[in-house]
DNA sequence: GACTTTCAAATTGTCAACAATCTATATTGT
DNA sequence: ACAATATAGATTGTTGACAATTTGAAAGTC
């Protein structure tokens, strides 16, 4: 499908390589460990191998790749202890966006946002789609709290994390409760109330990082009798 | 003094431009909005331009460079807006740490920094050097929360304001100030007393915020008045 | 004199080829 | 039959060269 045989010059080349390979890596395309040749997306996306070893480096630090030296590049492959990690980065950034949404933001926004999220939940309901729990609406508060930098950080934790996410699965049980909390968040945010605000939001993390990882370990265990256990370690050491 | 002429091979080279690059953008050696020649870095470090073109999209990743197609690559340059932003990620993630440490850390270690602080602060005072207000301790506390996500995250955001500061210079008194309310922010971990640490470690970013503003304002005031003013905005558009 | 146009030098973006390294198969020896 | 070694193929790392673009000065115009 991305199969643009159309020359891409100038420094978009990169651009192009990077914005293909993390949407490939985020989707899932390319799994954890998997090695990606810069030969083959190079004649994928018809444009050099220096450009696509540049995209690489950008992903490496982005921290969605890591390079062996003479081996190539590979997706990592996140321990459950750095998913830990990564929630709690999630959890400083989030709460912050909180707060500074309800420092600077108006309640018609507010009020706004909560229909907004009723219309997404109804459409959810109605056609059978994906409620997309931790996208809009996390994106939504950032964007009220009026700050790139802490918008471009939680992009990449989020990025990071919807990677190892993809491990677990969608759960719908966890989708409905996640509407709810998102709504008791946001009426806090409108009584402007930090305190009752930041709580929530802790708590709605802290559920939704409960659920992904006892979703792992459930999945973790049915592998480990299959045969694909062997292929959890196949990492380059 | 960074004139090793040694063959740096394989993808050291890469990381060997980055490192170095990195420390003199920070320490101020390139000035912001200046262009970075990747044929002069290739020439300085012995290394091939490739090599330096990798590291420079790696740079622009950390958001130390941004690059305009056909022209090069430039030093960022951040408006207050900007640092601003900064302040307030980092606030999110120094909170966290606080947070984190107090949970993880025990007594002992805790006791141990203070200790250390205070023998920094004593050879400051006696040797007449400088106090790393924003670095050692910062650095610490992070540590104790045993997250390398969040370490890696306030490295990178720190670095960004190290080279906003960079136009403040040292000011003495907040050195000073800084170390006593390191001090009670310690105490208060020591009593497990988060709320009360938190707020404290809030006071004190607010504090160095403050205090570094000012004297970018008073700066830019002077500014005003000499010939440097028409170098404010040599930006490429 | 100030403003546009022209053109050459310099710099960036891209590429294809070469050298170094690794992987996997095939061969040899016990 | 199994292990160690050798070899061929493939992949990565690096380099130098080429094309496209920009910069800055010189020349020309009003």
């Amino acid at each position: 499908m991305p199969n643009r045989k159309v020359k891409v010059s100038g420094a978009a080349a990169v651009d192009y390589s990077v914005r293909t390979l993390r949407r490939q890596i985020v989707d899932g395309f390319h799994h954890p460990s998997e090695r990606i040749s810069d030969l083959a997306v190079s004649e994928e996306l018809t444009i050099s191998r220096t450009s696509v070893r540049e995209s690489f480096q950008k992903l490496v630090t982005e921290g969605l790749l890591f390079i062996v030296p003479n081996r190539g590049a590979f997706v990592v492959e996140r321990t459950p202890e750095e998913v830990g990690e990564l929630y709690e980065v999630r959890e400083a950034l989030e709460v912050q966006a909180v707060r500074l949404a309800i420092e600077k933001t108006s309640n018609e926004k507010l009020l706004s946002l909560k229909e907004t999220l009723w219309v997404t939940k109804t459409s959810m309901i109605e056609h059978g789609g994906r409620y997309p729990v931790e996208v809009d609406f996390h994106k939504s508060i950032c964007n009220l709290a009026e700050n790139k930098e802490l918008a471009q950080n939680m992009e990449l934790v989020n990025c990071k994390l919807k990677i190892a996410r993809r491990q677990s699965g969608y759960i719908p049980e966890r989708a409905r409760a996640a509407y709810g909390e998102h709504v008791e968040i946001l009426e806090a945010m409108i009584r402007r109330d930090i305190p009752r605000a930041e709580k929530l939001i802790r708590q709605h993390l802290l559920n939704s990082r409960a659920s992904f990882q006892n979703s792992i370990n459930a999945k973790r265990s049915d592998q480990t009798n299959s045969i694909k256990g062997s292929n959890k370690q196949s990492l380059p050491v």
